[in-house]
DNA sequence: TTATATGTTCGATA
DNA sequence: TTATCGAACATATA
């Protein structure tokens, strides 16, 4: 699920619901899921209150009252979800924090590839792994000098969360459909003209997206996550759009659209 | 049973 | 040293 447009979705969700109160208690069912390791993360966060919060990309930062802030992963099935009655635990929660007025945030993931992690500061965490620039917050020449001298393809690069931060799977084909490019161009093949119109796709998807709280169905009909399947349709051309695989990650767009060059 | 899934990370290689 | 690539991670659903 989490791409940009999810993670604010639950940036919203965790600021409307969890903040203020104080944590009374911390259940944690995959270990391997906590960073810190289990011990030290409680000992860290028991007693502390929730903030604010901020994001980058696909890292959500719950902040802490002591002015420190949690990191949350979201992986590839995770989610939050506020609850007070236990019977109304969700299925896949990972880490539970009990708040108290008896409400309780969960953090859910299935697929266990999502995390928590603390950090003294949001601005040290982004240093620390390299996170690139939030998507909605990417400046053209920001953008421009990180990926210029790369020589990788560019689906591969539009994921690299080192160069804009948010960007997932079928937000890149959907980028690389709007911007008329085949998923398997080189970066060093394309031209400035190429760049910019990447740079305005990028925003304009995730301003729309994120405007629609993530919800796809609501996204415009132009738009290619509508048919994004093996024959699906495209809005563009009599052709039909085809499921490759570029850098390990299935990837869906229209050739005769996308033409190879 | 096999293929697929909206993601990152690590180790080998060039 | 640095960049790149593919495998690995865990689990449900079609």
């Amino acid at each position: 699920m989490p791409e940009l447009p999810e993670v604010e979705t639950f940036r919203k969700y965790f600021e409307g619901t969890s903040l203020n109160h104080k944590i009374t208690n911390i259940e944690v069912e995959s270990p391997k899921l906590v960073k810190p390791g289990v011990d030290t993360f409680k000992q860290a966060v028991l007693g502390l209150s929730f903030t604010g919060s901020d994001r980058i990309g696909k890292y959500l930062f719950p902040l802490l009252s002591n002015d420190k802030a949690m990191v949350m992963h979201f992986g590839l099935t995770g989610k939050l979800e506020y609850f007070k009655d236990m019977e109304d635990l969700p299925r896949f929660t990972r880490v539970l924090f009990y708040f108290d007025n008896d409400f309780k945030l969960a953090y859910i993931c299935m697929r266990k590839f999502g995390w928590v992690d603390l950090t003294d500061s949001v601005a040290s965490y982004k240093e620390k792994f390299k996170i690139g620039d939030d998507a909605l917050k990417l400046t053209y020449d920001s953008f421009y000098n990180k990926i210029r001298k790369k020589k990788t393809l560019i689906k591969p690069t539009l994921l690299d969360q080192k160069i804009t931060a948010g960007i997932g799977n079928w937000i890149a084909d959907e980028i690389l459909y709007q911007s008329k490019i085949h998923p398997e161009t080189r970066v060093d093949s394309l031209n400035e003209s190429d760049f910019k119109t990447l740079y305005e796709k990028i925003k304009y998807i995730m301003e729309t997206a994120v405007k629609h709280d993530a919800d796809q169905s609501a996204l415009p009909e132009d738009f290619m996550i509508h048919n994004r399947k093996e024959g699906g349709k495209c809005h563009h051309t009599e052709g039909e759009i085809v499921r490759i695989e570029v850098g390990g990650r299935g990837t869906y767009f229209s050739p005769q659209w996308q033409k190879v060059r």
